[in-house]
DNA sequence: ACCAGAGTGAGAATCGTTATCATGACTCCT
DNA sequence: AGGAGTCATGATAACGATTCTCACTCTGGT
């Protein structure tokens, strides 16, 4: 029923650059990035790739303001939410013990089935804080 | 320094068309909606106007998975959140009180500032529920 | 009525993402 | 090793939502 999913040098090179960094990246952004490395990898399949490992949950997957994919390995596996900086992409893994119950409670009650919550903070971090006040 | 944003008909159209429904709807739905209507307004206009209506925080914005923006008169016009219903965009405003204090206080902890929040929740509403039984 | 300038809209242009499809790589069998 | 069958890749075309262009049309104020 499910394909064999084999493992090529392109997925390899992918889950490796995801490895990598700690912070979400785009598609496209990890395309340059790998292009750079040396291991160049098709676009569609980095796409594919990572659309892979978001299905199987391998990546957390979330959107920018305007509509961007970001994806991202996180450490956790279980359900969890982010804390995201806008500028460089960092990401801090977190969790929303209340929001959990909440959320599940409010969909009830209004006679929603199938609940689903987004739950995702931006900010600037103090890295980028600091290199935005040194070009100041 | 701000435009004195004048009144035409497109502009009253649009706003009409959002009175109107209670749920969210996208740039292109309201399009259609509007051509039915009789009173057509250009697409371009459309997406200007919610862009405005937007910014001037009279209409809410938020993201579908895949990307697209939908667009939202909420009766209240103060920080709040939605329970939106996947297929039909029909939507029930909330408040997530504890939310917004644990939002602030996480984004601190970690070193970051500007600090914002996505809280949104997705289900499938009774009507729509019911639609879904009749046609298995 | 008149005019300066904001607003409109058809269509082109962007841009992220997905679909095609010919070519290449891998698995398994003989 | 050789070959069939299958999955994967990647250049490129296609898509779909949104934005941009720009010539033309209104609005609002005098
Ligand atoms: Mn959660
Ligand atoms: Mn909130
Ligand atoms: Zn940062
Ligand atoms: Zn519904």
């Amino acid at each position: 029923m499910n394909q064999p999913l084999r493992m090529t040098k392109q997925r390899a090179a992918v889950a490796e650059a995801l490895q990598v960094s700690d912070e979400f990246r785009s598609a496209q952004q990890l395309h340059e990035l790998l292009r750079d490395r040396g291991d160049a990898v098709g676009l569609a399949t980095v796409y594919r790739t990572l659309q892979a490992l978001a299905d199987g949950g391998d990546v957390d997957v979330l959107r920018t303001d305007d509509g961007e994919a970001l994806y991202r390995r996180c450490a956790r596996t279980e359900h969890h939410h982010h804390l995201v900086c806008r500028s460089c992409g960092r990401a801090v893994e977190i969790d929303g013990p209340t929001v959990e119950a909440w959320a599940a409670e409010v969909g009830s009650t209004h006679g929603f089935a199938d609940i689903e919550h987004t739950v995702e903070l931006w900010g600037t971090c103090a890295a980028c804080r600091a290199s935005a006040d040194r070009a100041s």
